[in-house]
DNA sequence: CGAGTTTGACCTGCGC
DNA sequence: GCGCAGGTCAAACTCG
């Protein structure tokens, strides 16, 4: 599982790890389409887990909320998400934990066809370009940390499987 | 009124 | 076929 530990979770750092991993997953190696699996030709996805107290986390996209199930064997419902975006058809779902009521699962799915709505100019850009850097990401383990001139702390371990990537809120003292 | 949410109904694949 | 579980639709609703 890969390990993404912030020091603080506000936007720009989740927004930040989304966009690694995105990166790594939705537009990296991990899409190989086998070939007798065309029925599976579902969206790339990738999940993403996060330890927060609040259940919507601002990642700069908008989203409309078009269902809510329960989910089996947990307490918690699970949301169903999509793009506003028109001509979008991105989907996320978000759910809580049943083991761990402290962690916030998303999972992604599909592309977007478009920027950012509040990512594109800024200093944000100027972070996520330092940010991005694919051939590290292809690295295996890779312990140092990846990024530390902000007030946060990213690690990552590239050995990172289907199993959802774990984005752990540490708080500073301070 | 527009944009987004709520919520039960509906659909679909799968195992029995 | 039946029932369940996951996923989606859409009418009603809320709120600025
Ligand atoms: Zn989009």
């Amino acid at each position: 599982m890969g390990v993404c530990i912030c020091n603080t979770l506000r936007f720009v750092d989740y927004s930040l790890c989304l966009n690694f991993f995105f990166q790594f997953y939705v537009c990296g190696y991990r899409l190989k389409p086998k070939k007798n699996d065309q029925k599976r030709q579902k969206e790339a996805r990738f999940a993403f887990m996060t330890k927060s107290e609040v259940d919507h986390l601002e990642d700069g996209y908008r989203w409309r909320k078009y269902g809510q199930k329960a989910v089996k064997n947990s307490p918690y419902p699970r949301s169903y998400y999509r793009c506003t975006s028109a001509t979008c058809g991105v989907k996320k779902r978000v759910e809580r934990s049943s083991d761990d009521r402290a962690i916030v699962v998303t999972t992604y799915e599909g592309k977007h066809t478009h920027q950012s709505p509040v990512m594109p100019s800024g200093r944000f850009s100027a972070i996520a370009s330092t940010f991005v850097v694919p051939k590290q990401m292809a690295q295996s383990h890779y312990q140092q940390p990846y990024y530390h001139n902000l007030p946060l702390t990213t690690f990552f371990d590239s050995s990172i499987s289907p199993s959802p990537t774990f984005l752990q809120e540490r708080r500073l003292s301070s």
